[in-house]
DNA sequence: ACAAGTATGTACCGAATGGTACAATTATGG
DNA sequence: CCATAATTGTACCATTCGGTACATACTTGT
């Protein structure tokens, strides 16, 4: 039978898009629900913690997600100039071209960033890590890590307080110029 | 009496404070009760409109705020470099060198961006407008508008998501520094 | 002092919250 | 084919939500 949801991990992409779209605290179980399909007994089978430990599944997800796509080849490519330019289109096709916003961020604005600290802070420090990994190996300022990723982030928060994604792009753009002309 | 609340425009800050700290959704109207020390007869009387009334409220104070503060300097003040310095130094103050957030960065990435979107989007665009008004002035690249407005969200979102406030007053120092060397 | 209007505490409302219990269903392996 | 376990829908729980109603208390002008 052609279920949708089959199994605990098929679910995880589901809750990370509710949670993005409304925010911890606003995604309730009920939304949670339908945009599952799954009832409670189902949530409460696979995620025993309830909404924590479903967010919990969500930023594991999301990290693996990450160490793969991003973190790993920044820091382990050897053409570095080619992996950090590799970064700047997963990030834009990630985020949507700035139509998507990073569920790591919002949570680390809120309520949910004390309960979900070490998550948060791993994201963003291995992040910065790894990018300044690949900057230093390419020949550049490993210091500028810091303001690509916080560029990424505000331009994310800029993108969606004006309903523009091309301010999105736009912004990832600029940040490449900037680093070939370095 | 010393009654810390008097009027209306003296919660005001008090809810802000509290909106910040939780977010839309996570300032419950008990929250808001203990932290303003105002019942729900008093908080109705004064905000009729509920929560929503509230946060408008607090929008348009904050909005006001930074158009005295901030944007109107930006744009009038002759000297338009030092314009510049001051906003650096005004917003190092105002989000207390990072340990404070951005209460319109928050509500533009939750939920309740969408009932808020005018106020949220004026704030972000007057902030663009103004600054790159400044930087024509001062023989800088009026692009640079953009970039440092989403900096200085994305620097707020990783000094909060680290607990690394020095990462905030860095982040603005490199800024100037850039700019400085334009 | 007194009346009028402002301010406020308290009790309450229906709805929704996260979470639990459990019976019924579904799949699976022997 | 059956027993066992994995899965899921439903009813329910106490609590909290935002909001309303209203009686009581304060001020304040006269």
């Amino acid at each position: 039978m052609a279920r949708i949801v089959q199994e605990r991990h098929d679910v995880i992409p589901l809750l990370a898009e509710t949670f993005r779209e409304h925010g911890y605290e606003g995604a309730s179980l009920s939304l949670i629900g339908q945009r599952t399909g799954l009832g409670k007994g189902s949530l409460y089978h696979f995620f025993p913690g309830g909404k924590a430990e479903m967010a919990e599944a969500v930023l594991a997800e999301l990290d693996a997600w990450f160490e793969t796509n991003l973190f790993r080849p920044l820091q382990d490519e050897p053409d570095a100039a080619a992996a950090i330019a590799a970064m700047f289109r997963t990030v834009d096709a990630y985020f949507r071209s700035g139509r998507r916003i990073c569920l790591v961020g919002l949570f680390a604005l809120g309520e949910p960033r004390d309960r979900f600290a070490r998550a948060i802070a791993t994201y963003f420090t291995r992040w910065c890590q790894a990018l300044a990994s690949a900057l230093y190996r390419a020949g550049k300022d490993p210091a500028l890590a810091e303001e690509f990723v916080a560029g990424i982030q505000g331009a994310l928060v800029l993108a969606r307080a004006l309903d523009d994604p091309d301010l999105f792009t736009n912004a990832l753009a600029r940040m490449e110029a900037r680093l070939a002309g370095a």
